[in-house]
DNA sequence: CCGGGAATGGGGGATTCGCCCGAATTGAGG
DNA sequence: CCTCAATTCGGGCGAATCCCCCATTCCCGG
């Protein structure tokens, strides 16, 4: 038996994978998360087996979920589920500690597939990305993916509400903390990317995953 | 003998094309632009038979720079250039009074065939992108590309070098207006695109194809 | 010929941003 | 144990943004 969490903001979306999912008669589906933070939240409250967690998601990226599950010693396997090829994506998850990542493209039958692999320990990678992965670990040196590696959590959560149109103060509302950690947090990112606008940080955003444009 | 203008802002690109152009006895390229207003000038100065238009290029897009040309009363064919196969770049480059689109894929044999194409009167669509146009023409109902078309061109451009991260004042200094114009085609635009918001401009002006992410 | 949209310009004010200065706490790692 | 990075919070200030109000000029279409 296998219990499963899923994670991922299109309502639809989420719908169609339980869908999925109960094909199997061996996997249960205990929750579903429509952002990172209630995915976070979840996996630590009901401990499943795997997590099949959105790339793209309001508040918390899947990326910066999956760092704090991770993080907060879940023992819950990870599976990035993304509509993106590109390496960035992958090297970034990875390191975040995901299990697993699998590209929307990919038969269902693929999504069982690598939902076995992670549950047993191992990774699973969609074909179409195993290549690039590859190359990236073939020439390590230019592991500068976008610039984003180099902020902290909060300022990467920070970038990323920026980018969704949040001011500091809505920011700070959200995240529970004061308004001028908030500004701190605007500073000192701006000041590691050396990007000093917003219009500069919502494109960076939006290079790096973290938004959709 | 047909005359042509080349507009990109790339200076390896220009060269690439002059090169590909030269290939035929009875091309002269009598001018290269670098970005939209100059393209303009030279255009309405020189009187070509056709002009190769980038899409993507400073102070001014291709899609601007073709509106205007037209508006000035000119009679020069103008031959869109992207990267993108995307239908909503497509419509609103016809739409602006465009005679083709051919995508910087196609085959060197493809655009001198455009060239021909639209030095004739006819049109041009890129093999890759005329089946999208097919598709928008069969279902014309939802004709709201993305919301540009309700913006003036001077609004068009000052929302492009917002997204671009100037400020008002940068942007007064560019167009050579006042800081209070600016200031008010900017509320205008935010009023019509019900976006009130920095990062909200840049998202969507990423999405309307007005700057690269 | 006249109305209206577009572009131009201006005054003023509330709010936010961007950056300067500072400091306390916490936790991971040498 | 001690250090350092991360996170938290504050005061203040100049600049910029955003939103009102307003006017003039020009040009296009009815």
């Amino acid at each position: 038996m296998t219990t499963i969490v899923v994670a991922d903001d299109h309502k639809i979306v989420r719908e169609g994978l339980v869908k999925l999912l109960e094909g199997r008669p061996d996997f249960t589906v205990i929750g579903e998360a429509s952002d990172g933070e209630e995915a976070v939240q979840m996996v630590l409250d009901k401990q499943p087996d795997v997590v099949i967690m959105d790339i793209w998601m309001p508040r918390l990226s899947g990326i910066d979920a999956t760092r704090r599950i991770g993080k907060r010693g879940s023992q819950a396997k990870i599976l990035v589920l993304s509509m993106h090829e590109s390496r960035t994506y992958v090297e970034e998850v990875l390191r975040a500690g995901a299990s697993g990542y699998i590209v929307k493209n990919s038969a269902s039958t693929d999504l069982l597939q690598a939902i076995d692999a992670v549950r047993g320990g191992a990774s699973y990678l969609s074909p179409a990305i195993t290549q690039q992965v590859v190359d990236a670990i073939a020439r390590p040196g230019d592991s500068s993916p976008s610039g984003v590696a180099m902020l902290t959590d909060r300022e990467r959560e920070v970038l990323q509400l920026i980018a969704e149109g949040l001011s500091s103060k809505e920011i700070a509302n959200m995240l529970g903390v004061s308004l001028k950690t908030v500004d701190s947090h605007r500073s000192n990112l701006m000041e590691k990317l050396d990007i000093h606008k917003v219009s500069g940080l919502v494109r960076f955003a939006i290079r790096a995953g973290l938004v959709e444009p």
